[in-house]
DNA sequence: AAAAACATTGATGTATACATAAGTCCATAC
DNA sequence: GTATGGACTTATGTATACATCAATGTTTTT
């Protein structure tokens, strides 16, 4: 990863140990031993973890520094409600805004998603959960509103929290997501494709309950 | 205000810098000039920038600093369509969580909004802000959900940055806010009391949506 | 033995010195 | 006269030393 900005650097990477089970709920990321892992001062470590804590990634308490903060069912269906209202939104107004170009980016993503190589490996989930992240972000993107777009990614990164979460718990069993995501997903670029705003919020809705309730059907 | 905590002295001072107009839209807020005048050094300033920056109540140029963000019409838009639609949801969340001491504050506040003194003088003004911001946040409490909650809050403060921004230019004349809010604000506390989510969403919308109109109509 | 006072530890909180780069202005070349 | 280039200015970016406080363990007192 280039170096230029230092905070950036940090920023970037503690999210990158965070997504790879570096940390586990509860578990205090230290200012001292990150910027001794990254090898830079505890400076731009300290902003990377207060930015993080503003964004609500990360819980902090006074003089004792930052946590991942522990998941919880509860918590999980707050986060995913407001997930499905918000993308909800965000779908709708793509549906309103969308170019052609926009709608062969979400095309492109399905193609990719549907070609993801060695499926059932730890490889594969990465570059799942990556164009996953696209797709859901460039929707965003394309409503033009950079609240909404800012609302979207942050819910949209605290539900993957329990994506990851339990992902460690349940890791032996290959997670249907993979089957059904695809095709919702072409559902959704399809009323997006047709500027129908009603059912492109209703299928982005529906995708996203479906996320939740294959990840929490056990709790 | 206490100094306890020097950070949070310097984010509460910069808000309060802010919202007293002593920037304008395109100002960079120095973090030497800040330090000096709040008398306390750059580093815990530093931290409260770009806790702002973060926030979204900022931007902020690489190397150059953070600035005062320019309105614009289309912002606008977008801020109160993202707050309609989000207080929209919360109105409605509280009307399914609200207890009786919940509604007993609802109209606590509005009897308090009635009978600010000195109707048309900066005083009132600012006494008028500060139960709406109770009031609407209040709600957004009452809904049990901390991610809405968050979002609520944002787009609240965000938007009043256009109150706040026009006030000033329009600053002669008195917003009729202040004689439709209390009408509608008693409209949205019973349907919350009625435990009716889609009239609470509905009136919580509208309101949203007059605020909006009461200020841009002259665009 | 239990409880209170004290010392220790280890992390964050803060100040400051220095490094770096964006923007500006002036001098020089064409 | 315009354009190019390089020093200068200024504010941010970074490293580091020191201050502070919460937590914990240890001693002392009753």
């Amino acid at each position: 990863m280039a170096k230029k900005n230092l905070e950036e650097f940090a920023y970037k990477s503690i999210i990158k140990l965070i997504l790879e089970n570096h940390f586990k709920p509860g578990d205090f990321l230290l200012e001292t031993e990150l910027s001794d892992s990254l090898e830079l001062s505890r400076t731009p470590v300290r902003q990377a973890l207060a930015q993080l804590v503003a964004e609500g990634f990360l819980d902090k308490k006074k003089k004792k520094g930052c946590f991942i903060p522990s998941p919880s069912p509860q918590d999980a269906r707050h986060v995913f409600y407001a997930r499905e209202h918000i993308e909800g939104l965000t779908a709708a107004s793509a549906a309103r805004h969308a170019t052609t170009a926009d709608i062969e980016y979400l095309y492109g993503l399905i193609e990719k998603e549907k070609n993801v190589e060695n499926p059932g490996t730890q490889e594969a989930k990465i570059a799942y959960v990556t164009i996953n992240e696209s797709f859901h972000l460039g929707i965003a993107r394309i409503c033009l509103n950079k609240y909404l777009e800012q609302y979207c990614r942050h819910s949209f990164w605290r539900s993957h929290t329990y994506i990851f979460f339990f992902d460690r718990y349940y890791s032996g069993l290959t997670p249907n997501g993979q089957k059904t995501s695809p095709k919702q997903h072409i559902e959704i670029t399809k009323a997006i494709e047709e500027h129908d705003e009603e059912k492109a919020k209703d299928v982005m809705r529906q995708h996203v309950r479906t996320t939740f309730e294959q990840l929490f059907v056990k709790l």
